[in-house]
DNA sequence: TTCCCTGCAAACTGTTTGCATCGCT
DNA sequence: AGCGATGCAAACAGTTTGCAGGGAA
């Protein structure tokens, strides 16, 4: 499909690319309304699903609230703390051999790949 | 909290140990009926809940069919093919070290980890 | 002018929950 | 007896979709 450039679009991006943590539609939808840009859900949703699968954002699938979305750049993972519930980003270590051992194990082509461990974090140890 | 035996949890178990692939609730619900399992559908789900929490099976995000389990004993990956959209296992590798590393890093604990790989698998790219 | 994009509302899917009852221990 | 587990149906949350109108290329 051919893609053009709309208003909407560009903005829900730099919502992503300035956010230095991870949204979920609803909030993408209230920070854009905030700032004055008129936007429907429907289209936030449509806008999400469409920048992800260009990679262009990242989809993280939250255990506990659906999708969550982030527009790093450089390939990471995730915590997922299991008594605050927030995420947390880590280095994606490994990665390149990882891909490339499992591509040549399976014969398969791999894009993307998501790595999310669960745990508690630090600040929530600190608190026990 | 305190946890009885039930004859429905001992037997959703049997079914997830049994099955080679991956199930979501509702497959998990009809493949019990077949038996003569009666069960109800809440019922999955809420011994689906307890056990993955419990780490006796594991919970997978599916990207496009909420949540998949399987009552694999060791640990891996999936690779998550965009194509047919089935789940295929991948052996964990450097899991150990990822913990490891990450849990140092952040100073957190790490109790599992989700990866999944994005691709196409081996025979959907021998059709195309 | 052509298609893609959008807003709105309704529809859907997967999952959770309240309540009365059942059944381990 | 006591408390967790269950079934049923209703409620929910997040997400998708049909349709008519708006806007890039």
């Amino acid at each position: 499909m051919n893609h053009k450039q709309s208003r909407q679009r560009q903005r829900l991006l730099e919502v992503l690319k300035q956010h230095p943590g991870h949204l979920r539609a609803e909030e993408v939808y209230s920070k854009m309304k905030e700032k004055d840009d008129k936007i429907s859900l429907a289209t936030v949703y449509r806008n999400l699903n469409l920048l992800s699968s260009l990679n262009q954002i990242n989809r993280i699938d939250h255990p506990n609230a659906g999708s969550m979305y982030d527009g790093r750049e450089y390939p990471h993972y995730h915590l997922h703390c299991i008594h605050c519930d927030n995420l947390i980003d880590v280095p994606g270590l490994y990665l390149e051999e990882l891909n490339e051992t499992v591509s040549k194990r399976l014969n398969a082509k791999i894009f993307s790949q998501q790595m999310t461990f669960e745990g508690i974090c630090e600040e929530c140890l600190k608190k026990e």
